[in-house]
DNA sequence: GACCGCTATATGCATACTCATATACTGACG
DNA sequence: CGTCAGTATATGAGTATGCATATAGCGGTC
């Protein structure tokens, strides 16, 4: 999954550590990955044939090792483009806590989603802190949105969710109390 | 993060086999688990003490071992539900996948948006099939019923987007066929 | 000149996860 | 009686991921 991320981002020659910058700056919210991890898979994806490397003089810090896709490497994205959108595993760990939460007599619910709403709106918050930076003109920006955007919609959702249910949870609070 | 998971569904003394079913009745939505991954952290929680197995006949097929909760596990869940709400790292494949969809041309786009629409509706109508049959009085399945709620919210948020998206999509390719 | 933060690559180790495979019992259906 | 679906456990192999750590150049600041 990564090698498709990997090789659109060497739509240009790039770098391992820009590879990894360029990740942080614009893809951080559709996929999560760590630098050891981004060196790997460009290992892998260079002996496997889909993208070359070459040490170059950086201008400020050690040598680089610059990354550049091939023909091979462009067919492999292609073909990962063309491949039927793919849904991953649900992996909630947050609603799984919530889940149980019964367990802990119910007393910690409320506490626990004014938490996630914390959470999750200082995340929304970052997220549209960048949509007015991108310019939706050309293709990729405007790709760009499109993810952002859900993220956006999504986190809302989301904060609805929070709100709505500690709507809910309060009078059973209160209940039990009696 | 399994762990907490296989501890909660064993409020009742249960074999793997049963886990998994449970698993896949009513936790399918928030975390998805094999069978061999389920039968792994099994053996491992029992080696560390949180449960305990005892090899028991079955009425309708081979040999079961039923495991059972033990007050450290109890603990060990408990601990769990008292840590702060985990937000995972974002991964989702299909954004990843959209995010690169200008070097496809940009005339992908729409078939893609679209083929997901229809999945993530898929997904929908299976979550809101579930939602009437859940008891909403007793603790569980209060809880059961809000990490419910959120997969509904957040698919119909999803499907909005998807229309949303595709009504921008659609005049950016008119202007390309020109 | 010492130290800090950023740039830069790489590896080791442990865990988590996926997929395939082996084994075997039971009940229903044709 | 054969076969199939469902019940049931377990392991092997390969991949992905996360976290820590080692190394080292460069530029600025105190």
């Amino acid at each position: 999954m990564l090698d498709g991320i990997l090789l659109g981002l060497l739509r240009e020659p790039r770098s391992g550590y820009d590879v990894a910058s360029e990740f942080r700056r614009g893809a951080r919210h559709l996929w999560a990955a760590d630098l050891s991890q981004i060196y790997r898979t460009l290992g892998r994806l260079e002996k496997e044939g889909h993208v070359t490397s070459r040490v170059e003089p950086s201008s400020r810090g050690p040598e680089r090792r610059v990354y550049r896709r091939t023909a091979s490497g462009k067919e492999a994205l292609l073909a990962w483009l063309a491949e039927a959108p793919a849904l991953p595993p649900e992996r909630f760990a947050y609603l799984a806590q919530l889940f149980f939460m019964g367990e802990a007599g119910g007393g910690r619910t409320l506490a626990f989603l004014k938490d996630l709403r914390r959470r999750l709106a200082e995340r929304l918050r970052t997220l549209e802190e960048i949509e007015p930076s991108i310019d939706t003109e050309d293709d990729h920006g405007f790709h760009t949105h499109l993810t952002l955007r859900l993220g956006i919609l999504a986190h809302r959702a989301r904060l609805q969710w929070c709100d709505e249910s500690m709507r809910r949870v309060r009078p059973r609070a209160a209940r039990r109390r009696r």
